[in-house]
RNA sequence: GGCCCAUUCGUCUAUCGGUUAGGACGCAAGAUUUUCAUUCUUGAAAGAGGAGUUCGACUCUCCUAUGGGCUACCA
């Protein structure tokens, strides 16, 4: 019988949610999806060191953001909660004292400054030091000291850890979905702690293992920085005696720096320009980081990206819906090479998503920009106006610069244009257009652009000429979208207003 | 240092032994255009190196190199 699709993101709130991290709650999502699955939200906020706070909600507002929805777990509740590892703590204890009685474990009494002074020791030598099989016991463990004196210092309230007693020179062998097998012999991992009675909390390890099987975790998705932790983790669970019901595993790509080495990290977007962070960010510190959303990203467009960042369809399609990455999704064809992060990309993407935006969708999304320049107008004209410019723009922001004329005359003349076209016989033939339009009945595009034209013919004026210098008056610079877009959308009164704003105030070039 | 993972155009990637090695971003050129863009066309651009296996290797194996990850009482 096939085992019900359960997947988790279970990120800690040490900080914002980096776009690594989307991409995991992304592909975790997208499987939960396609296999009719459920997509659990879990906190792994075991390091009370780290905590930091608002991440967590950071985190919830993120992943709303993005379209990804969660199922179960924080935010959400659910037959399995608290969702919260904090709150989670006395479940864990037992499940290490199990491990303990088992065997498959022991209390540790070094200290901080012990362990130090060990690993000090090590570096002198040369070597590095692990806690393994080969020390475990000459320290101060259970498995070095008497019974009584073991029970001795836990009843005397001196901070212990329970260490996972990794077999000594045994192979593990374990298949990953991306990866495929992987083998890794036991003597070369070291014994993790999995329990510290100091905050009386679990680690990462023992924490994941046992809310995974205790959720009914089905497929754990993660990224690969976990892929050295598998072995111990199978065998926690052989340790448990879960292994029929453990979880398969697949360990995704990490996201590297646009260029030189190593994974993205926060610096990056701060030196080279573009987000690493999903939103914007306040530490509790004060301290800042752009956002993907605050910077203007569609999230749809940022999920897009994302997606294909480790991922492909097999196909050449690359504009994707949620709805459509959910369709095509499969672990099979994520990739096993870190991908560089490419904010080029990501743009292009965007100004793809502005490019399939309606004029009405365009208009909510614009108003606010109007309202912060002092323009008061109708959604119909919003719209129209980032309409007719939004295949030159690649972000909502970039609309003002685009189509700020069509609200407001212009209050300069770009040099260049006017250099260029403002001379000669141009005033007089603008003067003359002027009465061509002032005489247009129907002020349409159609219309007017009929009207023009033959009149230019008529008199034989260059095309150019004659649509540039009154480019000029009605735009005040070389750019913009075809002159009757202009006409029709201010109209008759404001296109002859502009037309003697520029016969009067600006004195033509030699 | 040790262990693990990876390696196709600058970047993201397709190819699952036989292809003129395909697409996209970016870049360059051209076309269209009343300007700026958009759009369209074209171009430059890749199998890390070395051994094998095979009639035949980008594809399989090994070695080397390079990149990355992990090596905490962090996740």
């Amino acid at each position: 019988m096939e085992r019900p699709v359960r997947v988790r993101f279970a990120p800690s709130p040490t900080g914002p949610l980096h776009i690594g991290g989307v991409r995991t709650a992304l592909y975790n999502y997208l499987f939960a999806r396609r296999h009719n699955g459920t997509m659990i939200l879990r906190i792994e906020d075991t390091d009370s060191q780290r905590f930091v706070p608002g991440a967590e909600e950071y985190i919830l507002e993120s992943l709303k953001w993005c379209g990804i929805e969660i199922d179960e777990g924080v935010g959400a509740g659910g037959p399995h909660a608290p969702y919260r590892q904090s709150e989670r703590r006395e479940i864990y204890l037992k499940y290490a004292l199990q491990l303990v009685d088992a065997g498959w474990a022991y209390y540790a009494f070094d200290t901080a400054e012990e362990l130090d002074a060990l690993r000090r020791e090590a570096e002198a030598r040369g070597e590095a030091f692990a806690y393994n099989y080969a020390v475990r016991e000459k320290l101060a463990t259970s498995l070095a000291l008497p019974a009584e004196e073991v029970k001795a210092r836990i009843d005397r309230g001196d901070q212990w850890v329970i260490r996972f007693k990794m077999p000594e020179n045994e192979v593990v062998g374990m298949d990953d979905l991306i990866r495929g097998h992987v083998e890794v012999n036991t003597s070369t991992l070291d014994d993790k702690v999995l329990y510290k009675s100091a905050d009386a909390l679990p680690t990462y390890h023992l924490a994941n293992i046992v809310d995974d099987r205790l959720m009914e975790v089905s497929h754990v998705i993660r990224g690969e920085e976990w892929l050295p932790s598998l072995p111990l983790h199978y065998l926690l669970y052989k340790a448990f005696g879960w292994t029929d019901a453990q979880p398969q595993f697949a360990h995704l790509p990490l996201l590297l720096k646009p260029t030189g080495g190593g994974k993205l990290s926060k610096r990056d977007g701060d030196k080279m320009g573009f987000p690493v962070f999903p939103l914007f960010w306040t530490s509790p510190t004060g301290e800042t980081a752009h956002g993907y959303r605050e910077d203007g990203y569609f999230p749809e467009a940022f999920i897009n990206m994302l997606a294909l960042l480790g991922w492909n369809p097999g196909t050449e399609q690359e504009i994707f819906s949620m709805q459509e990455l959910i369709d095509s999704f499969s672990l099979e064809r994520v990739s096993k090479s870190g991908a560089r992060f490419q904010p080029d990309k990501a743009r292009w993407f965007n100004a793809q998503y502005m490019h399939r935006k309606t004029d009405a969708e365009l208009a909510d999304l614009y108003q606010p920009i109007l309202r912060e320049h002092g323009i008061e107008v109708s959604d119909e004209l919003a719209g129209r106006a980032a309409g007719i410019m939004k295949e030159r723009a690649t972000f909502i922001t970039d609309l003002w610069d685009l189509t700020s004329f069509f609200f407001t005359a212009p209050a300069e003349y770009e040099e260049k244009q006017a250099k260029k076209y403002w001379k000669g016989q141009n005033p007089a033939i603008l003067r003359e257009l002027r009465g061509v339009l002032e005489g247009i009945g129907d002020f349409s595009m159609e219309n007017t652009e009929r009207t023009v034209h033959a009149w230019i013919e008529e008199k034989g004026y260059g095309m150019g000429q004659v649509m540039n210098t009154l480019r000029l008056a009605l735009v005040g610079a070389g750019k913009g979208p075809g002159m009757y877009d202009v006409t029709s959308f201010i109209g008759k009164d404001e296109c002859l207003k502009r037309i003697d704003n520029l016969l009067n105030n600006l004195k033509p070039a030699e």
